[in-house]
DNA sequence: TCCTAGTTAAGAATTATTCCTATTTCTTTG
DNA sequence: CAAAGAAATAGGAATAATTCTTAACTAGGA
């Protein structure tokens, strides 16, 4: 089950609870659980559609997009020009390892937060809104030595 | 002129040494010196077009992923789903701090390599081969306070 | 000079995402 | 509880960036 968390905090951020914004946090949610693999539009439509069949595709980009404005889910964006989306859990920053031949992606708990700090100061006219630390490279499975 | 650095840099790792090629390489230099703004295909495209009439669209993306493969141009993802590039200079290495308003990009030379150390050790299934960090923000001109 | 693998132009195709618009549904207010 | 307005939705069309297909061409080595 979703917890209530989410729920309270989309009220709280004003938007409106739809059942189809509900099914698409539960999908989010799930993944979550299940190991954090971020998924893309089109596999969530898919879940959702196992349960709320009529959900259009569109629906599904327009709440992640609200969702990842109002600070609910993280969009990623891979090399290959796609998005992927994971909820965000309170409290919670981490960066992300993807291997380049399967796709497959890893947390790391590691910011540079002390680069962002300096950057801050040495660019102060710049007014710094959000980064994005991504590392490359094969995971066990793709690597050929 | 482009420095003979980089048609060497093209033989050496056995490219074939074009005139679409060549101009192409011509306008990422260009862009370099003018402050190193980065491009997108279509602009090259254009640039190269003045002097070179014929060339098509799909040569100049074929390139321009070569050049990025052979370590020659850097490419850049972009939130919008864009890509530009900007050519590797020779023992540089940088990142950017990019505008979420005009989409100004600026350099920064810092980078987060002690971490990507740390990394590589803790997560030694993976064989880390590259990474990208960026800084989002608003320019002078973009800030509304 | 000849040969051939690599490269190109042109346009079609693909893919992910966004737009359009009529209809529906939350949520608030009377 | 009913009405009204604002926001959200479905469905399909549209867009934009990029990639594919194929036949013709060419760089660079023998
Ligand atoms: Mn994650
Ligand atoms: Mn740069
Ligand atoms: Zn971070
Ligand atoms: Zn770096």
């Amino acid at each position: 089950m979703i917890p209530g968390e989410f729920i309270e905090h989309l009220k709280r951020v004003g938007v409106r609870l739809t059942p189809q914004r509900q099914e698409i946090l539960q999908v989010l949610w799930e993944r979550a659980q299940a190991g954090g693999q971020p998924v893309n539009a089109e596999e969530v439509m898919k879940c959702v559609r196992s349960r709320y069949p009529g959900i259009s595709l569109d629906t599904v980009y327009r709440t992640l997009a609200t969702f990842t404005r109002k600070g609910i889910v993280n969009e990623l964006q891979f090399k290959d020009q796609s998005r992927r989306y994971e909820l965000v859990i309170q409290g919670e920053h981490h960066h992300h390892l993807v291997c380049l031949g399967c796709g497959y992606v890893r947390e790391i708990a590691y910011c540079p937060v002390d680069i962002i700090e300096r950057v801050k100061e040495c660019y102060s006219d710049f007014k710094i809104e959000d980064h994005s630390f991504t590392i490359y490279g094969y995971c066990a499975q793709c690597r050929e030595d």
